[in-house]
DNA sequence: GCAAGGTC
């Protein structure tokens, strides 16, 4: 059977590896005044297929909107907020999306079939049904079908191509619920919050005060850890430290780490003085390794972005868009960390080694140093990690910081085909009177890896001198030494990304956007740690001296004790960009809180949001009820039911039916608590009331 | 002139 096919693709790099894999040989481009629209034009005999163009398409093509919007907008008036949640909806299409529709709709005159490339996602599955819409207008009776694929490797575009799918309109219903959901949803929260809350403070006059489903849970993150800081109270904690000379100073740590009870760590203080000598009871010795990074994700790139090279993550973003879009890099959205088999990791090794800083660590590995990188647990089914693609000298990039996330990607992908850091590590445990202590050695041997890492650290430590077992000794000095508990430091953007990633907040390209938005929105803003704030300093309180290292700057595993909540951030450096929260950021959160929980019980008794404490937690939640509108409960909840639409367990009717359902609650009661809200907003940005 | 999702 002979039949023309028109492809459609949704990026360039889908468009350009069908048009080499699937083609003759002959191809040609034809790019058009629109930076969406570009045709790539090939031969094609293929599986009884004989095909002649490709079309690229990006992006989704129509926007929702609800009905009359634009129309309804002069003074926001006219139209409550909470009309929002019925008034019909209707799909608006920009007019640089509408000459996508129509190149896609004129293609498909001169075709019998359509293969659908867009990703192999959710939202891919929801262009490709716009695609299909577009394409059937043009002719009503072409065959349409969808092309499953999560590599651009020849051999699988090649099967892809063979074994077509239909549409799946499962996932496509699911899509359409998030996005009618989330715009009702934002529409009429933005317009009351809007509405309601301007006329309270000059300061928000003119402002808009929008509420989305990501960009506020982003700011519940910020605003809960900013308020643990406020509350934190230090504490006081004993411990015994012991040293022992034998060529070197060693230091024993003390097995039960510290505690928060001055007489008794005296009278176990005295014991151990008391027994005069100490008994070595263990001797451990075992090699030990680091292991080599993941393969590279989006998110991982973010926070390395902002942890090492201290550019913040919506500029890492666009800076790898651009060396993706220049050819340098692959794709840098992604989600997955682990490489296919299929892919040639040595050729692409290669093309680095003619760098002066990591050309012949790159060399070395192409000698017989080279490992098969780690898998992690991701598979996006759509994109390898990110990884170079070619060479490009760092005066050819046209800025430094272009060089800097070049160079990161480079070195993280050479690192991932290394061995992993190999050492030695040894363990002295001793008896002293009733209590026991141990100190530690490291001997890094091979650095592997760190050594086209620079970016982690792996360090020897002072090496122990020789001890045997049973032996016994008087140690040189042993003494009680106090420290204070020191507060979390406030958000930074690693942690924050990492708390959005754990919780479903956002995807991979948009968490740099929704924080770049409660930052534009003057919800929150950043500072350097230990410095001062860049625009406008939190109220209350005032700088947060950091005593970190007074004591053992060590601490957390104490049992029943977790007040010191340092986190690991990498290697440390004092200009880390942390964020806080504005005033009218705080009122919002604390003002939802309080207001929708004050039916049924005090706000005072309003929990927490504790597992914020560590780095990165999900946060588990039985029930979502309606005063976790900041936190990421209900955007989680929706998830799962978008979950249960892709697998036909419920459909988009009841989904967004019960989801608003469950938000007009939260809407109702917040206009009943208008009050309490603008009390909140009118306390913090007025600064009438300082009690926290 | 309100969201979030996709992509240049």
């Amino acid at each position: 059977m002979v039949r023309k096919v028109l492809f459609v693709a949704e990026k360039p790099a889908i468009a350009k590896a069908i048009s080499q894999h699937l083609s003759g040989g002959q191809i040609t481009t034809r790019n058009t005044g629109n930076q969406y629209v570009k045709n790539y034009c090939f031969d094609f005999d293929f599986g009884g297929y004989w095909g002649r163009s490709s079309v690229v398409v990006t992006s989704v093509i129509g926007h929702l909107t609800v009905t009359d919007f634009d129309a309804e907008y002069r003074g926001w008036g006219s139209c409550s907020p909470s009309d929002l949640f019925e008034l019909p909806i209707r799909t608006r299409v920009d007019s640089d999306k509408k000459a996508i529709a129509d190149n896609i709709k004129k293609e498909a005159q001169y075709a019998q079939s359509l293969f659908i490339w867009t990703d192999c996602d959710r939202e891919g599955e929801f262009i490709g049904d716009e695609v299909r819409s577009a394409a059937v207008q043009g002719n009503s009776r072409i065959e349409v079908k969808r092309a499953k694929f999560s590599n651009t490797e020849r051999a699988h575009i090649i099967q892809a191509a063979r074994r077509q799918h239909e549409l799946d309109m499962r996932q496509v219903e699911a899509v359409a619920t998030r996005i009618e959901v989330d715009l009702r949803l934002g529409a009429a929260f933005t317009r009351f919050q809007t509405l309601a809350l301007c006329p309270v403070a000059p300061a928000l006059d003119g402002k808009v005060i929008s509420y989305g489903s990501c960009q506020f849970p982003a700011l519940g993150f910020v605003v809960d850890r900013y308020l643990r800081v406020r509350s934190f109270v230090p504490e006081t904690f004993w411990y015994i430290r012991l040293q022992y000379t034998r060529g070197v100073d060693v230091t024993f740590h003390w097995s039960r780490n510290r505690l928060f009870d001055r007489a008794i760590v005296t009278i176990l203080f005295e014991k151990c003085i008391a027994a005069k000598s100490a008994t070595v009871t263990n001797i451990q010795q075992k090699s030990t390794s680091k292991w080599r990074p993941l393969p590279l994700t989006t998110v991982e790139l973010q926070k390395a972005g902002s942890r090492w090279l201290r550019i913040d993550s919506q500029r890492v973003m666009k800076i790898a868009e651009e060396l993706y879009t220049q050819g340098w890099i692959s794709y840098p959205r992604t989600e997955t960390d682990q490489f296919d088999k299929g892919i040639n990791l040595r050729s692409l090794i290669e093309k680095q080694n003619q760098d002066q800083n990591w050309g012949n660590y790159a060399q070395g590995l192409l000698n017989g140093n080279f490992q098969q990188p780690r898998a992690g647990s991701h598979n996006d089914q759509a994109h390898p990690p990110i990884h170079p693609v070619n060479y490009v000298a760092r005066g050819a990039l046209d800025n430094y910081d272009a060089a800097r996330v070049y160079e990161f990607i480079v070195r993280r992908f050479l690192a991932c085909c290394s061995d992993d850091a190999r050492g030695f590590k040894s363990t002295v445990s001793i008896a002293y009177g009733p209590e026991s202590f141990h100190a530690n050695g490291l001997l890094v041997l091979e650095k592997n890896y760190l050594d086209v890492y620079p970016y982690e650290k792996w360090e020897s430590s002072q090496q122990l001198p020789e001890f045997r077992l049973n032996e016994t000794f008087e140690p040189t000095e042993a003494k009680i030494i106090d420290g204070q508990t020191t507060a979390p430091g406030y958000l930074t953007e690693p942690e924050l990304i990492a708390l959005m990633d754990a919780n479903g907040i956002g995807t991979d390209a948009t968490m740099a956007e929704h924080i770049a938005k409660i930052k534009e929105r003057s919800y929150v803003v950043t500072r350097s740690r230990g410095g001062t704030t860049n625009n406008q300093p939190p109220t209350r309180g005032a700088t947060r001296g950091r005593p970190r290292g007074r004591g053992r700057g060590r601490g957390g595993q104490n049992g029943g004790h977790s007040h010191d909540t340092e986190t690991e951030n990498g290697p440390r450096s004092n200009t880390v960009e942390e964020f806080v929260p504005t005033t009218l950021g705080t009122a919002l959160i604390q003002g939802y809180e309080t207001a929708l929980s004050q039916t049924d019980r005090p706000a005072s008794t309003v929990p927490s949001l504790s597992s914020t404490a560590s780095t990165v937690s999900t946060l588990n939640h039985a029930s979502p009820d309606i005063t976790s509108l900041a936190k990421p409960f209900l955007r989680k909840e929706l998830e799962a039911k978008l979950k249960a639409i892709c697998e036909g367990r419920n459909t988009k009717a009841v989904v967004v039916a019960e989801t608003l359902e469950q938000y007009r609650r939260a809407f109702s009661l917040a206009n009943q608590k208008v009050a309490v809200l603008k009390d909140a907003v009118r306390e913090y940005v007025l600064g009438e009331n300082r009690r926290l």
